[in-house]
DNA sequence: CTGTTAGCGCTTTCAC
DNA sequence: GTGAAAGCGCTAACAG
């Protein structure tokens, strides 16, 4: 017959009304600072929700209002310092609003993604999506069932009807300017180690290395097949090492000896440059190297890494920001594309001058 | 008047119940696998289902099972690598079992952690809670409200009531290990670089510092406070070049030239590693270096880092099993430690023959 | 100003 | 087996 909460339940909304003695509606009206409620009234109400230590669930108000405070955000890897930087400056960002962060990491799977993307985006009112991998004609589809929904780093495709806003860093430039910073320093004939191959990122680092080309016929890129992670720059040392020396790929025959590396990464970077020192290749002396992302310790390296900083947290930011935009049905104004600021250090120099005879000359020694 | 749902809104149980020609319950139960329901009849609900892309709303049955199939994770700095990895190793176990990860990042502020928590928690099922350094009061206080919680490397306090499972690694007994390791190998003069001085792992390699001291009259370990970053370590590196070129500091009598370093994690042995190297330290002939956590490029720095290997995917996923049980009405064993295992690896070696002479006849050059 | 009432979308007794 | 109806805890008309 109480009105009274049994201990271990926690308060509802009715349990205050009664302590208060007045309806629902008035304590919902008070909770909500609804300003045409009497004084008294309110302090009793509250007095009573304190008493009770009552707070609103956040369940049946999202029902009833219809919507959750909170977004959903969907990345591949966790680990990826990109996506990291991205759902940290998010989510203080959302904080700052009030509103909360659904995250799911998709283990770099795909099919994965696409589920997470569908199951994650019902419990919230809108998604971020970080899909660099996912095939256009999915994303498409997902873009027409889950709005709102914000991408990063990846375009909606050519015939997007959504007007999905994108917040993207861009990429093609940042490696553009990585490579004319090269060519001006004298490199010929360079190297790119390219990360995941189907991913939006690359294939953007991709079409700088081809407008390269195009617009420096004297200079060459052999783009070689590497990863995004420490280990696979590592790895990548042998291969470059042996091109340095003049042994080249056989199945290349365009390739002749590098005087600079550009990495899909820092990590990437970090990578080569252990790899590369451990067989006694100096940087920037033999071969000049470059990063991209500029993670924090990038500049303390040995030598510093000239590398282009991606402003991951500022992504994050943004990304709320149109998220929020769309949520209060504000129309954003299309995509947001951040440019990467070139860090000129150490790793990169003019390019030796031994090497510089040897492609003027076209001489090149093949591997047996 | 039709009971067709509009294009734009999403089509509720209602949609199909009147599509299908049945009941709400009968859609109900049919979707819920609930086997006492006509063949034929839930062939027919599921094809309505279908047509109308319907599945149920996760806020209405939410509400009314009392379960958000949703657990919150508060953390301090998602750019910490310990706590990135918990929160993924969580984040993909609680995801095979279905469940979600709302994360919040607190941004190293204790009020926001404590406010995070209570907020997040209420839309929740339970609470993993990594709070390193908040007081004991507050913890204890949460902890009594927030239930079901697991606690990641934080220990309840000394009389807790509530059987919180806590999941942890063994800063502790690793630190020793390490200490041990340097000793066999003749150090006698350490320096540990101490991280945040009020958080738990810490303390915990502070305790373990203490216990070396006593076990070890011979050796001394000078404690300096230090930080947790790359550019922390990095600054340290004029301090501990000081110390061992014998300009020991003003205001510490005790120091004698340090031959090992124990660095709080490998982010800062990375920091002073770089720091020794411009200054013609040599790693680890002068000096021995050891980080902690063996983040994934330890093994790859020059020289290959020696560190403590804390295996931080691992504690998040036991934290989700922990969380899981609980979930489950299941009471899970105490507290799970886990020993991170010592790498050896080629940044620590013998102490140097010179400063171990220095240190036998307690000779000691002042700085002036 | 305050209370009554009708839902938000779903699950689950309880009858039939 | 199936449906009607009562809620989960809250907000928002709508009356007074």
């Amino acid at each position: 017959m109480s009105t009274e909460p049994r201990a271990s339940r926690p308060a509802t909304i009715a349990d205050v009304a009664a302590r208060a003695g007045v309806s629902l509606a008035t304590v919902s009206r008070v909770l909500n600072d609804n300003p045409r409620v009497d004084r008294a009234l309110a302090a009793k109400v509250r007095q009573a929700a304190d008493d009770l230590r009552y707070s609103a669930s956040p369940l049946a108000r999202s029902l009833v209002l219809g919507k959750t405070n909170t977004v959903a955000v969907v990345v591949p890897d966790l680990e990826n310092p990109t996506f990291l930087g991205v759902l940290r400056g998010l989510s203080r960002a959302a904080g700052r609003d009030g509103y909360h962060i659904l995250v799911a990491d998709s283990a770099e799977s795909v099919t994965e993604e696409i589920a997470l993307a569908g199951t994650t985006r019902r419990r919230c009112d809108g998604l971020v999506l970080c899909a660099p991998r996912m095939p256009e004609d999915d994303l498409r589809r997902l873009l027409g069932e889950l709005q709102p929904v914000v991408l990063v780093n990846r375009e909606p495709g050519s015939t997007d009807p959504t007007g999905t806003p994108v917040v993207a860093a861009d990429y093609r430039a940042a490696l553009a300017e990585l490579l004319e910073l090269l060519h001006a320093d004298g490199h010929r004939e360079l190297v790119y180690l390219a990360g995941a191959s189907r991913s939006a990122s690359n294939t953007r680092r991709l079409a700088a290395v081809r407008d390269f080309g195009a617009d420096h016929p004297d200079a060459r890129v052999v783009t070689l097949p590497c990863g995004v992670n420490f280990a696979d720059g590592y790895a990548a040392a042998a291969t470059v090492a042996d091109r340095i020396a003049g042994h080249v790929g056989a199945g290349d025959p365009e390739g002749g000896q590098p005087t600079a590396v550009l990495a899909f990464n820092d990590l990437v970077a970090m990578g080569l440059l252990s790899g590369l020192g451990e067989r006694g290749i100096r940087v920037p002396a033999d071969v000049s190297v470059t990063g991209f992302d500029d993670i924090p310790f990038a500049r303390y390296l040995s030598p510093p890494l000239t590398t282009a900083a991606v402003p991951v947290d500022e992504l994050g930011v943004q990304a709320w920001h149109r998220m929020a935009d769309r949520l209060g049905g504000r129309t954003t104004p299309g995509h947001a594309v951040f440019r990467p600021s070139v860090e000129r250090r150490a790793s990169t120099g003019p390019a030796p001058v031994a090497t510089s005879a040897g492609r003027t000359s076209r001489r090149r020694r093949v591997a047996r």
